[in-house]
DNA sequence: GTCTATAACCCGATAGAC
DNA sequence: GTCTATCGGGTTATAGAC
Protein backbone atom coordinates (compact mmCIF):
# COMPACT_ATOMS: atom_id res chain seq x y z
CA UNK A 1 0.00 0.00 0.00
CA UNK A 2 2.73 2.36 -0.80
CA UNK A 3 0.33 5.10 -2.39
CA UNK A 4 2.17 8.47 -1.97
CA UNK A 5 5.49 7.68 -4.07
CA UNK A 6 8.51 7.62 -1.91
CA UNK A 7 10.46 9.05 -4.48
CA UNK A 8 10.41 11.30 -7.44
CA UNK A 9 12.67 12.39 -10.06
CA UNK A 10 13.70 15.38 -8.04
CA UNK A 11 14.54 13.28 -4.91
CA UNK A 12 16.48 10.57 -7.34
CA UNK A 13 18.56 13.94 -9.00
CA UNK A 14 19.19 14.92 -5.24
CA UNK A 15 20.43 11.86 -3.98
CA UNK A 16 22.66 11.13 -6.50
CA UNK A 17 24.27 14.50 -6.32
CA UNK A 18 25.17 13.68 -2.52
CA UNK A 19 26.36 10.04 -3.40
CA UNK A 20 28.31 11.62 -6.53
CA UNK A 21 30.17 13.90 -3.65
CA UNK A 22 30.54 11.44 -1.62
CA UNK A 23 31.51 8.29 -3.53
CA UNK A 24 32.65 9.66 -6.79
CA UNK A 25 31.44 8.40 -10.44
CA UNK A 26 31.94 4.92 -10.47
CA UNK A 27 30.35 5.17 -7.01
CA UNK A 28 26.87 6.15 -8.70
CA UNK A 29 25.02 2.49 -9.46
CA UNK A 30 21.41 2.13 -9.82
CA UNK A 31 21.69 -0.34 -7.39
CA UNK A 32 23.63 1.76 -4.46
CA UNK A 33 21.40 4.85 -5.78
CA UNK A 34 18.15 3.00 -4.91
CA UNK A 35 19.25 1.67 -1.45
CA UNK A 36 20.31 5.42 0.00
CA UNK A 37 16.53 5.93 -1.43
CA UNK A 38 15.12 3.17 0.53
CA UNK A 39 13.61 1.66 -2.87
CA UNK A 40 15.30 -1.15 -4.76
CA UNK A 41 16.82 -0.71 -8.16
CA UNK A 42 13.83 -1.31 -9.87
CA UNK A 43 12.12 1.51 -8.58
CA UNK A 44 14.00 4.00 -10.80
CA UNK A 45 13.35 2.88 -13.65
CA UNK A 46 9.59 4.33 -13.48
CA UNK A 47 11.32 8.05 -13.43
CA UNK A 48 14.37 7.49 -15.57
CA UNK A 49 14.55 4.95 -18.45
CA UNK A 50 18.16 3.76 -17.98
CA UNK A 51 21.41 5.06 -16.29
CA UNK A 52 22.32 7.16 -19.56
CA UNK A 53 19.11 9.49 -18.98
CA UNK A 54 19.70 9.40 -15.68
CA UNK A 55 22.73 11.01 -15.67
CA UNK A 56 21.87 13.95 -18.58
CA UNK A 57 18.92 14.96 -15.91
CA UNK A 58 22.05 15.24 -13.35
CA UNK A 59 24.09 17.24 -15.75
CA UNK A 60 21.43 19.49 -16.47
CA UNK A 61 20.91 20.54 -13.06
CA UNK A 62 24.55 20.63 -12.63
CA UNK A 63 25.35 23.35 -15.22
CA UNK A 64 22.61 25.39 -13.64
CA UNK A 65 24.40 25.21 -10.35
CA UNK A 66 27.66 26.19 -12.05
CA UNK A 67 25.90 29.07 -13.50
CA UNK A 68 24.38 30.06 -10.59
CA UNK A 69 27.72 30.10 -8.98
CA UNK A 70 29.39 31.80 -11.15
CA UNK A 71 26.81 34.64 -11.67
CA UNK A 72 26.33 34.76 -8.03
CA UNK A 73 30.51 35.52 -7.79
CA UNK A 74 30.20 38.17 -9.98
CA UNK A 75 29.39 41.37 -7.81
CA UNK A 76 31.65 43.61 -9.66
CA UNK A 77 30.87 45.94 -12.63
CA UNK A 78 34.51 46.03 -13.53
CA UNK A 79 35.18 43.45 -16.18
CA UNK A 80 38.78 42.48 -15.07
CA UNK A 81 37.48 42.06 -11.58
CA UNK A 82 34.74 40.60 -12.68
CA UNK A 83 36.67 37.47 -14.62
CA UNK A 84 38.93 36.80 -12.02
CA UNK A 85 35.71 36.14 -9.40
CA UNK A 86 34.37 34.19 -11.72
CA UNK A 87 37.29 32.00 -12.34
CA UNK A 88 38.04 31.68 -8.57
CA UNK A 89 33.92 30.50 -8.58
CA UNK A 90 34.85 28.08 -10.77
CA UNK A 91 37.85 27.00 -9.37
CA UNK A 92 36.13 26.64 -6.34
CA UNK A 93 32.94 24.74 -7.77
CA UNK A 94 35.27 21.81 -8.90
CA UNK A 95 37.11 21.93 -6.08
CA UNK A 96 34.08 21.16 -4.02
CA UNK A 97 31.92 18.72 -6.32
CA UNK A 98 34.44 17.31 -8.26
CA UNK A 99 32.11 14.07 -9.33
CA UNK A 100 29.61 16.07 -10.29
CA UNK A 101 31.98 18.55 -12.00
CA UNK A 102 33.64 15.49 -14.14
CA UNK A 103 30.03 14.09 -14.95
CA UNK A 104 29.31 17.94 -16.48
CA UNK A 105 32.37 17.66 -18.55
CA UNK A 106 31.82 14.20 -20.17
CA UNK A 107 28.16 15.22 -20.09
CA UNK A 108 27.98 16.57 -23.67
CA UNK A 109 30.28 13.50 -25.23
CA UNK A 110 26.80 12.86 -27.64
CA UNK A 111 28.55 13.48 -30.65
CA UNK A 112 26.48 13.77 -33.26
CA UNK A 113 22.98 11.98 -33.85
CA UNK A 114 21.26 14.21 -35.97
CA UNK A 115 21.15 18.02 -37.33
CA UNK A 116 19.07 19.19 -34.50
CA UNK A 117 20.50 20.89 -31.71
CA UNK A 118 19.61 19.40 -28.62
CA UNK A 119 21.92 20.12 -26.32
CA UNK A 120 20.82 20.68 -22.65
CA UNK A 121 19.49 24.01 -22.49
CA UNK A 122 21.65 25.05 -19.20
CA UNK A 123 24.93 24.20 -20.68
CA UNK A 124 23.88 26.95 -23.71
CA UNK A 125 23.15 29.73 -21.08
CA UNK A 126 26.46 28.96 -19.49
CA UNK A 127 28.22 29.30 -22.05
CA UNK A 128 26.38 32.78 -22.97
CA UNK A 129 26.90 33.68 -19.73
CA UNK A 130 31.07 32.90 -20.55
CA UNK A 131 31.15 34.54 -23.50
CA UNK A 132 29.33 37.81 -22.13
CA UNK A 133 31.96 37.97 -19.42
CA UNK A 134 34.99 37.55 -21.45
CA UNK A 135 33.66 39.76 -23.84
CA UNK A 136 33.48 42.53 -21.71
CA UNK A 137 37.80 42.42 -20.68
CA UNK A 138 38.38 42.17 -24.30
CA UNK A 139 35.56 44.59 -26.36
CA UNK A 140 34.85 42.38 -28.42
CA UNK A 141 31.62 40.71 -27.93
CA UNK A 142 31.42 37.20 -29.12
CA UNK A 143 34.69 36.28 -29.01
CA UNK A 144 34.74 33.05 -28.93
CA UNK A 145 38.01 32.09 -29.52
CA UNK A 146 39.38 34.40 -26.00
CA UNK A 147 36.27 32.33 -24.52
CA UNK A 148 37.38 28.88 -25.03
CA UNK A 149 41.16 30.14 -24.36
CA UNK A 150 40.32 30.98 -20.74
CA UNK A 151 37.87 27.77 -20.12
CA UNK A 152 40.64 25.80 -21.95
CA UNK A 153 43.32 26.76 -18.88
CA UNK A 154 40.62 26.93 -16.09
CA UNK A 155 39.39 23.10 -16.95
CA UNK A 156 43.53 22.33 -17.14
CA UNK A 157 44.49 23.54 -14.18
CA UNK A 158 41.33 22.51 -12.86
CA UNK A 159 42.08 18.91 -13.70
CA UNK A 160 45.87 19.32 -13.37
CA UNK A 161 45.26 20.02 -9.92
CA UNK A 162 43.17 16.98 -9.53
CA UNK A 163 45.43 15.18 -10.53
CA UNK A 164 48.00 15.97 -8.20
CA UNK A 165 50.66 17.29 -10.77
CA UNK A 166 50.52 20.84 -9.23
CA UNK A 167 49.97 20.86 -4.71
CA UNK A 168 53.34 19.71 -5.17
CA UNK A 169 54.70 22.39 -7.13
CA UNK A 170 52.50 26.03 -6.32
CA UNK A 171 49.43 25.77 -6.36
CA UNK A 172 47.64 28.92 -6.07
CA UNK A 173 50.06 31.38 -7.22
CA UNK A 174 50.33 29.36 -10.54
CA UNK A 175 46.58 29.88 -11.33
CA UNK A 176 46.71 33.77 -10.16
CA UNK A 177 49.52 34.38 -12.23
CA UNK A 178 48.61 32.32 -15.13
CA UNK A 179 44.97 33.78 -15.23
CA UNK A 180 46.41 37.39 -15.89
CA UNK A 181 48.86 36.45 -17.95
CA UNK A 182 46.58 34.99 -20.64
CA UNK A 183 43.34 37.61 -19.75
CA UNK A 184 46.63 40.27 -20.73
CA UNK A 185 47.35 38.59 -23.44
CA UNK A 186 43.91 38.11 -24.72
CA UNK A 187 43.42 41.59 -24.31
CA UNK A 188 46.50 42.85 -26.33
CA UNK A 189 45.07 40.48 -29.19
CA UNK A 190 42.04 42.00 -29.31
CA UNK A 191 43.72 45.96 -29.42
CA UNK A 192 46.18 44.67 -32.44
CA UNK A 193 44.73 42.22 -34.57
CA UNK A 194 47.94 40.10 -34.91
CA UNK A 195 50.20 38.80 -37.20
CA UNK B 1 55.92 -27.90 -22.68
CA UNK B 2 55.24 -24.63 -23.06
CA UNK B 3 58.63 -24.03 -21.98
CA UNK B 4 59.78 -21.12 -23.90
CA UNK B 5 57.53 -18.01 -22.50
CA UNK B 6 54.84 -17.14 -25.00
CA UNK B 7 54.67 -13.15 -23.56
CA UNK B 8 56.93 -11.05 -21.29
CA UNK B 9 56.44 -7.69 -19.38
CA UNK B 10 57.43 -5.80 -22.54
CA UNK B 11 55.00 -7.96 -24.87
CA UNK B 12 52.32 -7.29 -22.53
CA UNK B 13 52.86 -3.35 -22.52
CA UNK B 14 52.99 -3.87 -26.10
CA UNK B 15 49.35 -5.36 -26.06
CA UNK B 16 48.32 -2.84 -23.75
CA UNK B 17 49.13 0.22 -25.30
CA UNK B 18 47.56 -1.38 -28.70
CA UNK B 19 44.32 -2.05 -27.03
CA UNK B 20 44.48 1.44 -25.20
CA UNK B 21 44.61 2.34 -28.43
CA UNK B 22 41.96 0.26 -30.06
CA UNK B 23 39.24 0.20 -28.26
CA UNK B 24 39.52 2.73 -24.91
CA UNK B 25 40.54 2.59 -21.90
CA UNK B 26 37.87 0.94 -20.14
CA UNK B 27 38.30 -1.81 -22.96
CA UNK B 28 41.52 -2.65 -21.55
CA UNK B 29 40.66 -5.80 -18.99
CA UNK B 30 42.61 -8.66 -17.91
CA UNK B 31 40.68 -11.00 -19.74
CA UNK B 32 40.88 -8.90 -23.21
CA UNK B 33 43.94 -8.24 -23.07
CA UNK B 34 44.98 -11.74 -22.07
CA UNK B 35 42.59 -12.75 -25.44
CA UNK B 36 44.66 -10.68 -27.47
CA UNK B 37 47.88 -12.16 -26.77
CA UNK B 38 46.79 -15.91 -26.60
CA UNK B 39 47.00 -16.74 -23.18
CA UNK B 40 44.70 -17.22 -20.24
CA UNK B 41 43.56 -14.04 -17.69
CA UNK B 42 45.71 -15.61 -14.90
CA UNK B 43 49.13 -15.70 -16.76
CA UNK B 44 49.13 -12.11 -16.60
CA UNK B 45 49.58 -12.06 -12.99
CA UNK B 46 53.06 -13.88 -13.67
CA UNK B 47 54.53 -10.42 -15.13
CA UNK B 48 51.97 -7.54 -12.78
CA UNK B 49 50.83 -8.61 -9.70
CA UNK B 50 47.62 -6.74 -10.59
CA UNK B 51 45.62 -4.37 -12.11
CA UNK B 52 47.41 -1.49 -11.07
CA UNK B 53 50.76 -2.34 -11.44
CA UNK B 54 49.93 -2.90 -15.23
CA UNK B 55 48.58 0.28 -15.87
CA UNK B 56 51.62 1.80 -14.04
CA UNK B 57 54.11 0.25 -16.22
CA UNK B 58 52.15 1.33 -19.19
CA UNK B 59 51.84 4.92 -17.94
CA UNK B 60 55.60 5.30 -17.59
CA UNK B 61 56.15 3.97 -21.12
CA UNK B 62 53.84 6.03 -22.27
CA UNK B 63 55.78 9.13 -20.52
CA UNK B 64 58.25 8.06 -22.22
CA UNK B 65 56.42 8.41 -25.83
CA UNK B 66 55.12 11.54 -24.66
CA UNK B 67 58.92 13.19 -23.71
CA UNK B 68 59.91 11.50 -26.71
CA UNK B 69 57.38 13.34 -29.44
CA UNK B 70 57.38 16.71 -28.03
CA UNK B 71 61.56 16.26 -28.17
CA UNK B 72 61.34 15.39 -31.71
CA UNK B 73 59.03 18.00 -32.73
CA UNK B 74 61.66 20.58 -31.09
CA UNK B 75 63.68 21.18 -34.30
CA UNK B 76 64.19 24.72 -33.94
CA UNK B 77 66.54 27.13 -31.54
CA UNK B 78 63.98 29.72 -31.32
CA UNK B 79 62.39 29.55 -28.24
CA UNK B 80 58.93 30.64 -29.39
CA UNK B 81 59.24 28.85 -32.29
CA UNK B 82 60.27 25.73 -30.30
CA UNK B 83 57.35 26.18 -27.69
CA UNK B 84 54.80 26.67 -30.79
CA UNK B 85 55.98 23.05 -32.13
CA UNK B 86 56.05 21.17 -28.76
CA UNK B 87 52.38 22.66 -28.28
CA UNK B 88 51.87 21.29 -31.43
CA UNK B 89 52.66 17.90 -30.51
CA UNK B 90 51.11 17.59 -27.35
CA UNK B 91 48.05 18.20 -28.99
CA UNK B 92 48.46 15.70 -31.90
CA UNK B 93 49.57 13.39 -29.21
CA UNK B 94 46.98 12.96 -26.92
CA UNK B 95 45.01 13.18 -30.43
CA UNK B 96 46.21 10.33 -31.80
CA UNK B 97 46.40 7.99 -28.01
CA UNK B 98 43.47 9.41 -26.48
CA UNK B 99 42.97 6.63 -23.86
CA UNK B 100 46.79 6.27 -23.49
CA UNK B 101 46.72 10.41 -22.85
CA UNK B 102 43.80 10.26 -20.14
CA UNK B 103 45.90 7.02 -18.55
CA UNK B 104 48.68 9.39 -17.93
CA UNK B 105 46.78 12.28 -16.68
CA UNK B 106 45.04 9.80 -13.97
CA UNK B 107 48.50 8.15 -13.59
CA UNK B 108 50.12 9.79 -10.17
CA UNK B 109 46.62 9.87 -8.27
CA UNK B 110 48.23 7.86 -5.73
CA UNK B 111 48.68 11.76 -3.96
CA UNK B 112 51.43 11.13 -0.54
CA UNK B 113 51.94 7.88 0.93
CA UNK B 114 55.38 8.53 2.50
CA UNK B 115 57.77 11.46 2.32
CA UNK B 116 59.77 9.25 -0.23
CA UNK B 117 59.51 10.70 -3.50
CA UNK B 118 58.60 7.46 -5.52
CA UNK B 119 57.61 9.48 -8.48
CA UNK B 120 58.11 7.90 -12.33
CA UNK B 121 61.21 8.66 -14.14
CA UNK B 122 59.72 9.70 -17.33
CA UNK B 123 57.66 11.87 -15.75
CA UNK B 124 60.42 13.84 -14.39
CA UNK B 125 62.16 13.72 -17.17
CA UNK B 126 58.88 14.89 -19.05
CA UNK B 127 58.68 18.04 -16.75
CA UNK B 128 62.03 19.13 -16.54
CA UNK B 129 62.16 19.00 -20.38
CA UNK B 130 58.41 21.27 -19.91
CA UNK B 131 60.16 23.97 -17.50
CA UNK B 132 63.35 24.24 -19.77
CA UNK B 133 61.21 25.16 -22.89
CA UNK B 134 59.25 27.27 -21.01
CA UNK B 135 61.94 28.92 -19.67
CA UNK B 136 63.30 29.99 -22.50
CA UNK B 137 60.66 31.74 -23.74
CA UNK B 138 60.22 34.09 -20.82
CA UNK B 139 63.65 34.02 -20.13
CA UNK B 140 63.36 32.38 -16.06
CA UNK B 141 64.95 29.37 -15.62
CA UNK B 142 62.63 27.40 -13.13
CA UNK B 143 59.38 29.17 -13.91
CA UNK B 144 56.93 26.82 -12.70
CA UNK B 145 54.44 29.40 -12.41
CA UNK B 146 54.63 29.97 -16.24
CA UNK B 147 54.78 25.95 -17.03
CA UNK B 148 52.09 25.47 -15.09
CA UNK B 149 50.07 28.00 -17.08
CA UNK B 150 51.40 26.50 -20.08
CA UNK B 151 50.30 22.90 -19.47
CA UNK B 152 47.24 23.57 -18.00
CA UNK B 153 46.27 25.27 -21.13
CA UNK B 154 47.17 22.55 -23.58
CA UNK B 155 45.38 20.33 -21.23
CA UNK B 156 42.29 22.10 -20.73
CA UNK B 157 42.01 22.42 -24.67
CA UNK B 158 42.83 18.48 -24.73
CA UNK B 159 39.87 17.62 -22.99
CA UNK B 160 37.12 20.48 -23.91
CA UNK B 161 37.88 19.24 -27.68
CA UNK B 162 37.44 15.39 -26.72
CA UNK B 163 34.13 16.78 -24.34
CA UNK B 164 32.81 18.13 -27.57
CA UNK B 165 33.16 22.18 -26.43
CA UNK B 166 35.10 22.81 -29.32
CA UNK B 167 34.63 21.59 -32.70
CA UNK B 168 31.14 22.98 -32.74
CA UNK B 169 32.64 26.57 -32.10
CA UNK B 170 36.09 27.45 -33.45
CA UNK B 171 38.74 24.22 -33.48
CA UNK B 172 42.36 25.18 -34.49
CA UNK B 173 41.45 28.75 -34.82
CA UNK B 174 40.93 28.79 -30.76
CA UNK B 175 44.17 26.69 -29.79
CA UNK B 176 46.77 28.89 -32.13
CA UNK B 177 44.84 32.02 -30.80
CA UNK B 178 45.16 31.38 -27.08
CA UNK B 179 48.29 29.69 -26.82
CA UNK B 180 49.65 32.77 -28.67
CA UNK B 181 47.93 35.45 -25.87
CA UNK B 182 49.45 33.10 -23.12
CA UNK B 183 52.84 32.95 -23.72
CA UNK B 184 52.68 36.79 -24.61
CA UNK B 185 51.17 37.51 -20.84
CA UNK B 186 53.42 34.77 -19.88
CA UNK B 187 56.70 37.36 -21.05
CA UNK B 188 55.40 40.51 -20.37
CA UNK B 189 54.96 38.97 -16.56
CA UNK B 190 58.36 37.98 -16.23
CA UNK B 191 60.07 41.10 -17.29
CA UNK B 192 57.65 43.02 -15.48
CA UNK B 193 57.60 41.38 -11.60
CA UNK B 194 54.15 42.81 -11.87
CA UNK B 195 51.39 44.38 -9.73
C1' DG C 1 54.84 -20.61 -17.34
C1' DT C 2 50.46 -21.62 -18.66
C1' DC C 3 46.45 -23.92 -17.96
C1' DT C 4 41.40 -24.88 -16.01
C1' DA C 5 38.17 -23.83 -12.76
C1' DT C 6 36.17 -21.01 -9.73
C1' DA C 7 35.41 -17.76 -5.97
C1' DA C 8 33.43 -13.47 -4.97
C1' DC C 9 32.12 -9.62 -6.25
C1' DC C 10 30.08 -5.78 -9.41
C1' DC C 11 26.74 -3.88 -12.93
C1' DG C 12 22.15 -2.53 -15.91
C1' DA C 13 17.89 -3.90 -17.02
C1' DT C 14 13.32 -6.51 -17.25
C1' DA C 15 8.94 -9.42 -16.08
C1' DG C 16 5.34 -9.87 -13.47
C1' DA C 17 3.16 -10.12 -8.77
C1' DC C 18 1.05 -7.15 -5.39
C1' DG D 1 4.58 2.66 -7.57
C1' DT D 2 7.20 -0.64 -5.46
C1' DC D 3 8.32 -5.12 -4.86
C1' DT D 4 10.83 -9.93 -5.68
C1' DA D 5 13.28 -12.65 -8.66
C1' DT D 6 16.19 -13.13 -12.18
C1' DC D 7 18.68 -12.86 -16.65
C1' DG D 8 22.99 -11.98 -18.67
C1' DG D 9 26.80 -9.70 -18.63
C1' DG D 10 31.03 -7.78 -16.66
C1' DT D 11 35.30 -7.63 -13.55
C1' DT D 12 39.83 -8.89 -10.51
C1' DA D 13 42.12 -12.37 -8.55
C1' DT D 14 43.52 -17.05 -6.68
C1' DA D 15 44.32 -22.35 -6.18
C1' DG D 16 46.15 -26.08 -7.95
C1' DA D 17 46.96 -29.27 -11.92
C1' DC D 18 50.15 -29.99 -15.72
Amino acid sequence: MPYPAKISAASVRAAALERLEAGGLEALSMRALAADLGVTAASLYRYYPDRAALEAGIAEEGFRLLHAALASAVTSAEPRTAAYSAARAYLEFARRQPALYTLLMAAHKPPVDAGADEEPQAENGLWGFVLALVGRVTGRADDADAAVARWAYLHGFVELERAGVIGARKPWTSFEAGLGALLFGLVAAARAPTP
